[in-house]
DNA sequence: TCAAAAGTGTTTAACATACACCCATGA
DNA sequence: TCATGGGTGTATGTTAAACACTTTTGA
């Protein structure tokens, strides 16, 4: 086995014979499941595809690595930034799952690396950069039955969705789609929007507020919107959430796939 | 933007401007940690590098996508069986990540996507089929601070492990390391071996026969090893618990590394 | 003074933990 | 009849769910 003078070529012999072959090589591309809550509901970045295959339609952002020595998770922020305008820095970035299908792409073989980003419904609205038109959707409007997006997208927002649902249970994440400061019921809403039912204020607060290191008040209340001033807090240190939030049981959130 | 005549290669241009350029294409592997409970021991399956780089090193199971049309779910599969003399049928294979650093492998530009897999203590003690040499090995001593894999498959053992101790608490997976039919006590160990620490037989024994569709009583029991006989099970159609088995707070198991 | 939103207290049920105790077998 | 492991019962604590009630603002 040895390595060519390009970089990232590899060529070499399987581990149980010593007859050469070429090993064979495939297109790298990252896409990116962007999600917020804004306007009650939980949306996604889209961005119109502006090339074919599936030209014009809605697609995840995503693109192919920069080059052979490109690092995935760099390539996946960079995509973030170019295509819709977000920093990775200080954002919740973390990959979701790789799909590998042989006719997942027509142009040929292709696989990519998905991520999903958590981030606060004030951020960049609509991207500046370089993507054609980005925009934030509702993501019950695109997983509808006939709705359809490029590629196998809608298949990958499904199961990007579903991660949102399950990390909120065990995990603060939740805040990471509230502004720097908010108050417990934007918290709430934030929960109730991404699982799609609601929950009981008086005990979601008093739980919330009981989980050592997730909530740090500022001291600080919000005013003037008819009603008691409600009481500002920021993300305090914890990742993990004990005791955990569990959905409650009962009606379903409209769409979503399983995953293993 | 087209396609070459040689399938999966693809050439063609950004989304933002019409200049060509050739899509960088990478190596892509697959590899597999294989998870079974031995001799009261979590063990992975490990074999011998024949070849250079890391030749005569242990490293996970694994090699390179056989064409470029191979689905890379079936690319695991196939390693399991050509590596392990393992069916993938019937057992469980889950995707646990993709590793794609720029220098973790040597040869050049290689991105791995790696899977677990949970199999009964029975299975094929050592295996058959075109490894080296494959054989079982407790993670605890591969784990240690000293102990080296090949490439970056510490880690990635690391990765496997926390996820199969996380797994065991919100699934019912932990029967999938058992014969297919058990009994509680063999149940109850696999969890006291893979978390590390023992749990109350007769809370343990009323919990996990409490929960629906987890246990299919045969009808038959056990005999012959002093003391009551136990009832025999078969698992049941539940893939997740509930309520959930949630590990004990107190002395952390051996070794382990954090995911997102 | 009333509506609206924030936050507390209280009750009840579900579930976990600890452990006493009984059951069924082999030696 | 004793040792061994299987299995049930019961007391006690912790957390969740439901909801009555108090607090603090704007109109």
């Amino acid at each position: 086995m040895r390595v060519d003078g390009r970089p990232g070529q590899v060529t070499g012999s399987d581990d149980t014979s010593d007859e050469a072959w070429e090993i064979p090589l495939v297109a790298l591309a990252v896409d990116l499941a962007v999600l917020t809550v804004r306007d009650g509901a939980l949306q996604v970045m889209l961005v119109e595809r502006g090339i074919e295959p599936y030209r014009g339609m809605l697609a995840l952002p995503g693109g192919f690595l920069a080059d052979t020595t490109e690092d995935v998770d760099r390539a996946a922020a960079r995509e973030l930034a170019e295509e819709t305008g977000l920093d990775a820095a200080g954002l919740h970035l973390e990959q979701l799952r790789t799909y590998g299908e042989p006719g997942r792409d027509p142009r040929g073989r292709v696989v990519t690396v998905c991520y999903v980003a958590f981030v606060p419904g004030l951020a960049a609205p609509t991207a500046g950069g370089d993507a054609r038109a980005a925009a934030w959707t509702p993501v019950d409007a695109v997983l509808r039955p006939r709705a359809e997006l490029a590629f196998d997208h809608k298949r990958i927002l499904a199961d990007a969705v579903e991660r949102a649902r399950s990390k909120l249970e065990y995990t603060t994440l939740a805040a990471t789609f509230c502004a720097p400061e908010f108050t417990v019921t934007e918290l709430r809403q934030v929960y109730e929007t991404v699982w799609g039912q609601e929950l009981d204020a008086r005990n979601f607060h008093r739980k919330v507020t009981g989980v050592a290191d997730f909530l740090v008040p500022t001291g600080t209340r919000t005013s003037g919107q008819g009603g008691r001033p409600a009481a500002l807090y920021r993300r305090g240190p914890a990742h993990l959430l004990h005791p955990a939030m569990l959905r409650p049981p009962g009606p379903k959130p409209p769409a979503a796939s399983r995953t293993s």
